[in-house]
Formats: C-alpha cells, sequence, structure tokens
DNA sequence: CTCAGAACTGAAACTATTTTCAGGATACGG
DNA sequence: CCGTATCCTGAAAATAGTTTCAGTTCTGAG
C-alpha cells in the first residue's frame, strides 16, 4: 500500500537528514536509502522542498509526541521529584541511542536553518514555545523561583547550547546531561543529593 | 591592488553568509556582491572552498580581535568587577549592530556544519575551548565557585543556545544579555545590584 | 614608450542535482 | 479474466552552480 511506502520514504529522509544534514539531503540518497526509484518521491510529495516539509514535520512530530510521553509516564502512586521531571525533560535531547541523536540533529539543523527561513521559523519557535512552557510548569512545581519564566528560557536554551556541542563531539551526552543538572542546582530546581 | 580587491571579496563573503548561511554562499553572488567577476574568485582563492575557508578565518580573527580588545579596555585604575567583566564577555555575542549579528550567524552556521565536518569540528571545538578558558578564567577571578569548569561550560553553552534564539527571532539581544545575567546571578557570580 | 607580469573578465565546459514523463507493474472491483 | 486506477520505475531534460580558460586591461619597471 501507498502509505506504508510513504512512511518508509519519511523515515528514510530521517536517516539522510541524521547523516548529512539539510545540506546533505539528497533526493537520490533519500530514494536509495529507502529503497525506492527517486521518481517516486515527486509522485508522493511533489518536489524536494515538499519531501523535506514533510520529513521535518515528522521530526516535529515525534518530538512532541516524545515530550507529552515524558509528561504522561509518571505513574500516579509514586510520585517523582518535580526536579527531576525536569532533569529528565531537559535531558532527554541527550543519548547515544540512534533515534535520539538522529532526532536532535535534525532538530539542531532546523534551528540553523530557521535563522534564514522565516515559515521555518515560525514552526520552530512553536515547537519551542511549548517545550519551554512545559518546563516553566515544572519549575513552578517544584519550587518557588523568583523569575521561573527567566529560569525556563535558560534551561532550555542551554539545552539546545549543550546539543550542538554534544552532537560536534566536544562533550560527551553524560557530560552534557551533567551540566544540566549543575544549572539545575544552581537555580534551586534540584537537589544536591544523589 | 590586489590585497585590497582581495579585502573586498572576504567581506563580501560575510554578506553572503551572513544573508543566506553556508547553504546560501555561492560564488555567483559573492561576486555580484563584491563587485567583480566570477572569475576573479577562483584566480585569488583557488576554489568555492578556498575562499569559504578564508572568509570563515577571518570571522575568526574578526572575533578573536573583539575579544582582546574588550580585555584590553579595561582600565587599570578603574577595575570594573570581575562579573561584570564575564557578562560583557559572554554578552558580547548578541548585539543588533550588524557585525556582531554577521559574526554570530557566521559562527551559529559553523556549529550547525561543523556537526557533519570533521575539520570544522576541529576548528569550532578549537576556538570553543579558548573562550570558554577565558570564561574559566574569569569565573576564577569572580569568586570561589565549586565548580569552575562546568559553570564556565554551562555559560559558554547557554550563550550558544541563546544565540539560536535570538538569530531566529524567538528573543531579543536585550532578553538573551538578561538571560545571561540571571545565569549568572543563579551561579552567584554576579551580585544582584544593578 | 614598451614590455612583462599581475589582475581581471565572462562565456563555455563541466558537474551535481532535481524535475519530468512515457510507460511498466500491480491491485482490485466487476 | 478484463479494465482501469494507482503505484512505481528510470532515463532524459532541465536547472543550478562551479571551474576553467582564452583573452583583455591594468600597472610599474626599465
Amino acid at each position: 500500500m501507498a502509505s506504508e511506502t510513504r512512511e518508509r520514504i519519511i523515515e528514510a529522509c530521517e536517516r539522510v537528514i541524521a547523516r548529512g544534514g539539510l545540506r546533505g539531503f539528497r533526493m537520490g540518497d533519500v530514494a536509495h536509502e529507502a529503497g525506492v526509484s527517486i521518481g517516486l518521491l515527486s509522485y508522493h510529495f511533489g518536489d524536494r522542498d515538499g519531501l523535506l516539509q514533510a520529513a521535518l514535520d515528522h521530526v516535529n512530530e515525534s518530538a512532541a509526541r516524545r515530550s507529552e510521553q515524558g509528561a504522561a509516564r509518571e505513574p500516579a502512586d509514586e510520585p517523582r521529584p518535580p526536579g527531576e521531571r525536569l532533569a529528565d525533560l531537559l535531558c532527554s535531547e541527550f543519548g547515544d541511542e540512534p533515534q535520539v541523536r538522529a532526532g536532535s540533529i535534525a532538530w539542531n539543523e532546523l534551528r540553523a536553518a530557521a535563522v534564514f527561513d522565516p515559515d521555518r521559523a515560525a514552526a520552530v519557535t512553536r515547537a519551542t514555545a511549548d517545550w519551554q512552557s512545559e518546563v516553566r510548569r515544572l519549575i513552578g512545581e517544584a519550587a518557588h523561583h523568583a523569575e521561573p519564566d527567566t529560569a525556563a528560557l535558560v534551561l532550555t536554551a542551554l539545552v539546545e547550547g549543550l546539543s550542538g556541542r554534544w552532537l560536534t563531539g566536544q562533550t560527551t551526552a553524560h557530560e552534557a546531561q551533567e551540566a544540566v543538572r549543575a544549572a539545575l542546582r544552581g537555580l534551586g530546581l534540584l537537589t544536591t543529593s544523589l
């Protein structure tokens, strides 16, 4: 059926982006990766832009789903401290599983492309605002903070910066996570005890 | 003279990069922007890669020069608090002057490209390490901090993340600077008094 | 002035990639 | 089966961009 093939193509797009970024996003590579002909890409998605758009939308959705999942996964009978949940949410960006890494790379590319493309900037802004307000909410639960909005901005921007460090091999995923936790402690949102 | 023309070409490169990123870096655009023929680019810089390399090196040098200037501008008789100098160094990335913005855009692009290009990753890593160790030094001067290395990582990564927010229009330069100062206060490196 | 070498031009050749399209395969209701 | 609508292919055309190069202009020393 066609929808399966579409799906396969979108997944191939994600792998191609993860391997070479938006710059290395070639329809020939996508077709080869998906095991279909190059003509089929146009058939399903119109042109290169349509294909890329579909792939990036999918990345967006996946990220949103993961974020919601994280919030829902909390068992009601064993309440984890909100500071810990905050740390989890923020650190979920880092991790050596291929899917996590591919997602981070795609986001990194999307953010970089958004500088020059208002449409993409709008999409990034919306998704980022959702994420940041979720962080803001957890800050409110974790502690009385004087400037919770600023703290949410600082934490989310920090994660984005650390993501770049990690993806370029300047830090490990673990170091990035430790840095996030250190920042949370600095803001009084995580107790020092391990 | 040739060196003037070279300079003009490099400056044109910076404008082209600021306008369209590394992806939008076209030799035709550079030639048009510099008011020279396309053949001259090859004559002076060999090929596209050589041209791009020269342009990025120039961005690097400019940033380094600006940073040194900032450090040297401190008059010995009126010592500014190290926390303030730290804030200045970190906030110098944000600002609405075209040159500052162009420099930030170039860096943002370079960081994004470094994910897929080991050579660029090495260059970025080196420059980032220098900057971070300067921050680390100022932290040492500003206060006894339990984890100065982690603090330096957090602050520099934060600036990189905020830079992305600013360049995509998600925050203003001023908001980004305020966020940096808030983080510095949280880390006990800047007194609350204004 | 004149010549050599450096700076410079722009069109043509080349390369890489996307888009189109004529047609082949496949699924499926009648 | 048959017809047809959908899915799919891959080669050819179109497009976008870089590199080359034969030739022109400029510059300065002799």
